[in-house]
RNA sequence: GGCCUGAUAGCUCAGUCGGUAGAGCAGAGGAUUGAAAAUCCUUGUGUCGGUGGUUCGAUUCCGCCUCGGGCCA
């Protein structure tokens, strides 16, 4: 009951002038994707789909994606793009999402950016500093050092070269100081300096933003329980079965990384009892909402919509003012 | 029925040679700049099964009871 609504009437006057766009943000299991696609049908909206785990190809049970006819009738942009043994990224979403945002906007439709990689929607609001683009060479021989000499070395050395850095991250923090050190071997320059070079530049759009927060969270608890059952009765294994004879892939990948795949994979190699798969499944998944609901709180921007109320579509429609 | 063994945090367990207890996991809170469904940080008071006894003091020793597990009949 205690929306915030952050009515924003005080706003410069040349935000009237910009094109609308909506984002819809959202907990795994809390129904995005039913609201999305229901505001689709009805409205002249596209959908942008803002997620880290949808982007792969082949891999639909265990991302809980929308199946073929629901992408016939609501099209989701972002979906299905790359291969399970590439990698995505907030720079490469950001890029993209610009561009479909615009030729969205000249179609004279609204962008519907809905999903739960948060990260995503704060590089696209918020921009990102000029960093280096990963490097697989230089990742590689990271991770060689870190096999050999541990993190907290590594961390040691970041202290060198990016003081600044070193500070703020944990000794235990092995991809944060593994792109610290990155971005120094790639350009000689700490991190830390090139930071302050961001480039706030704000992104061209009146956005209305909704975010669906559960208001008791033991529920959202239960119908992840409940859908992680179903990915399994869905053939979770034979998915990544499959996925594994069609793909060079390894467990390291940031595909074979994403919650359920993860495990699924330690069940098939033994490491784990399918017990063990089934339980540490949810819970993985359990805290992927956890983390998500925390960014959620940090964004006082959004209208917060229960997403265990009935009408969640209207209520969605009502907040947006639509 | 007899003997043995267990009962400690939501779960799995450690421990206290008698001075009211601590790990892992879960849960909760937080961070988050090209891997983000990732990665990392913080956070542990619970009639130590019940009840009597010994004792200055019992979760710890002893008796009985309750409920598990095992072996023998």
């Amino acid at each position: 009951m205690k929306q915030s609504i952050v009515q924003t009437e005080d706003r410069k006057p040349q935000t009237e002038n910009l094109p609308p766009a909506i984002f819809l943000m959202g907990p795994t299991a809390s129904g995005k994707t039913g609201v999305a696609v229901e505001l689709a049908q009805t409205l002249p909206v596209e959908i942008i789909s803002v997620d880290s785990a949808l982007v792969y190809r082949d891999m639909n049970i265990g991302t809980a994606k929308p199946d073929a006819a629901t992408l016939a009738a609501a099209p989701h942009h972002l979906i299905d793009i790359i291969d399970p043994t590439e990698a995505y990224s907030a720079a490469a979403f950001r890029r993209d999402a610009l561009a479909l945002m615009k030729d969205i906007t000249a179609r004279g439709k609204i962008p519907l950016l809905a999903g739960g990689t948060m990260l995503y929607f704060k590089a696209l609001k918020e921009g990102l500093s000029p960093l280096p683009v990963a490097d697989a060479a230089v990742r590689a021989e990271l991770d060689a050092q870190i096999a050999l000499h541990g993190v907290p070395w590594l961390h040691q050395q970041l202290a060198g070269v990016d003081a600044e850095t070193a500070a703020r991250l944990s000794p235990n923090d092995t991809q944060r100081i593994g792109r610290a050190m990155e971005i120094y071997r790639l350009t000689g320059k700490p991190m830390s300096e090139l930071l302050k070079c961001q480039e706030s530049e704000v992104l061209p759009y009146r956005i209305s933003s909704v975010a669906l927060i559960p208001s008791d969270r033991s529920v959202l608890h239960q119908r992840i329980e409940t859908r992680f059952k179903q990915m399994l009765e869905m053939g979770l294994v034979e998915e990544l079965r499959d996925l594994r004879q069609k793909y060079a892939l390894h467990p390291e990948l940031p595909s074979m990384r994403c919650v359920g795949y993860r495990q699924a994979w330690q069940y098939m190699a033994d490491e784990i009892s399918y017990a063990q798969f089934l339980e540490t499944g949810i819970i993985a998944t359990r805290q992927l909402a956890k983390r998500q609901l925390t960014w959620l709180r940090s964004m006082p921007e959004n209208v917060e919509i229960d997403c265990l109320a009935d009408n969640l579509t209207r209520r969605v429609r009502d907040a947006l003012r639509l």
